[in-house]
DNA sequence: AGCTGTCGTGCAATCGATTGCGTGGAGCTT
DNA sequence: AAGCTCCACGCAATCGATTGCACGACAGCT
């Protein structure tokens, strides 16, 4: 285990100063010294393996090159491809990621913001914000640049991203009413998430622009967004004994539950009632009947997050930057919507 | 955007040098310092909101309490769990993990090697080791305490975890045989991966042992493990013309592609041919048939890497730790696999 | 020739925490 | 009471890179 290089050394070997070492190794500072001297000094940091030492520089300079990430857990499908997006932009400027689970748990949220925050990281892209953490608005108030990602923060101060979930809704009430659906239900995502609760909302205002009654019955709302919750939604809407045709789900885990407690009552899909669902999640072209959905552009996601927060790091005028980044969504029709059955 | 408080900020507050602050805010040297001062300090360190700052501390201690981990791809369902595994070891004791994606490509490793060591890390836990890395190589006769999994490394250095192939492909073979099985063909995954030479090699002696003789005809090598190859895999299989009543896949996407193909050309699984997987990743609960496979402990891999890692950070005497830590897998019997049809 | 301006390089402080060593004083022994 | 030990704390160097400032040399101008 041999001792690493230093400026230092190169210093010794080429006869020169350290500081003069350092300017001509940085390609911003180089052309203030001799080309042939910075020559010299780049052949001997090449021959002796000279790697920087970027926590000596992050010392002095205050910059880490490394941001948080905050998603509440990696094991859901959706965030991998995110993680991506963000990836594709940071890596190729020479950042990286320190990635933390705060598992929707306020607690969490809280300490891990900390935690990044004491290893310095140079922002911060949240995809796991919760309403109003203190910790969070914190950071943001002493100057760390943050950016939220998939939940929108009533702030005014952070820049977020998100995708038009409005849009998405309301694409698909109009694919299901085309398909003859009149009688359509709502499951609905926690109500303590923004993507439950926005949704939600575009749900309603979706409806009243139809000229069909929003019947609130027709409404279930599931306490997580899975598999289980959407059976037990779907249940709940069976038992109201209310007419429904299809089912339209804040999500596609809620939307699989359902379909699959839908087949256990003995009722297809899509023939008896059509199911779709929100995110257009990996692997669902393996789950039959495939899911009818909203797509998300989750890749692109990550780089506008990631785009936005590295303009953040680097203008000083960051009043001029869009708070606000919508992205846009697609239909994407399968096999899980079909027409409406005859009453 | 007030400036940070530093250890000088709380000696200037209580009238004591900044070495005594260092040691009484240090649980480990907190013993040498007079209870009254160390606790006078504590609650200056408290009311000021201190904060260490982990980038001057690593410069000097030159350990910063991040270890890299690679992995080829976020988005494969395998290595989320196996990530948070790794943190479940590792946030507790205050490290962090830098993560990144090789993509399978050794440029990329190599290169990302060197990111990590460059950033400083402590050690690096590698799910991605191609067979020789110079880089990585390396690295570990630099003195860079690593660990690889999911890999065999033939060097012999470094320390390796990886599950029981040998045992899951032998468990499954049995059940199939147990099943009525005689023809047992093999979709082998790709042999530039340890994995895919690994099951390959376990099939092979497993069937050695078993009286029925292996057909070389009936296996088919993959070259990614995806749903497309095993499609292509099974088709192939069929096109040999041979007899075979059940596919032992090495890998869950190769089954499931191999599935859909059957499908397609009219065979029922498992009515017609059985069809098994290996990995038991997330989401097969949902896809129908629901796949026969072996249940492998990613999460626990996760775990006992970082656990492995960590004691080589910690102790000096590296000799005495296993090189090889094998975990256990498990039958998971469900749908995909039946009793073989009469000839 | 002398003056000014420019350019290349060196000097030294700095970032914040850690740590080996030195020192002064308290407390103990004889 | 003198001398000794030991302990708590201070001093200062250190980690490696960055950067404002100063200085010296040389060129260009009058």
């Amino acid at each position: 285990m041999k001792r690493r290089v230093t400026l230092k050394d190169i210093a010794r070997e080429t006869g020169v100063h350290v500081s003069t070492v350092s300017r001509a190794l940085d390609p911003v500072t180089r052309k203030a010294i001799t080309a042939e001297v910075a020559e010299k000094i780049q052949a001997a940091a090449e021959r002796l393996g000279y790697r920087p030492n970027r926590i000596a520089a992050g010392l002095r300079t205050n910059r880490t090159m490394t941001v948080g990430v905050m998603i509440p857990d990696i094991t859901n499908v959706i965030f991998p491809p995110i993680l991506r997006g963000i990836e594709s932009v940071l890596e190729p400027l020479g950042y990286a990621s320190i990635i933390v689970n705060t598992d929707g748990e306020k607690e969490r949220e809280s300490r891990l913001v900390n935690v990044l925050r004491d290893r310095g990281v140079d922002g911060i892209i949240h995809a796991a914000a919760t309403r109003d953490d203190p910790m969070v608005a914190r950071a943001a108030e002493d100057g760390m640049p943050i950016v939220t990602l998939n939940r929108r923060v009533e702030d005014g101060a952070i820049p977020f991203v998100i995708n038009d979930e409005q849009s998405g809704i309301c694409q698909m009430l109009r694919h299901l009413m085309e398909l003859g659906h009149r009688s359509i239900a709502h499951i609905a995502g926690p109500q303590d998430l923004s993507t439950g609760q926005l949704r939600l909302a575009a749900f309603r205002d979706a409806m009243a622009e139809t000229k069909l009654a929003c019947d609130e019955r027709l409404i279930a709302t599931a306490t997580h967004f899975d598999e289980s919750e959407g059976a037990r939604c779907v249940e709940q809407l069976l038992a109201s004994g209310l007419r429904f045709t299809a089912v339209l789900c804040a999500n596609d885990r809620l939307a699989l539950g359902a379909i699959e407690r839908l087949h256990e009552k003995g009722l297809n899909c899509p023939a008896d009632v059509s199911v779709s669902g929100f995110n257009d999640m990996p692997f669902l072209n393996l789950i039959r009947p495939r899911l009818t959905t909203i797509h998300i552009e989750q890749h692109g996601a990550g780089q506008a997050a990631a785009r936005l927060l590295v303009q953040l790091l680097n203008d000083a005028e960051t009043d001029r930057l869009p708070t606000e980044t919508v992205l846009p969504v697609r239909l994407v029709v399968r096999e899980s919507t079909g027409p409406a059955p005859a009453p």
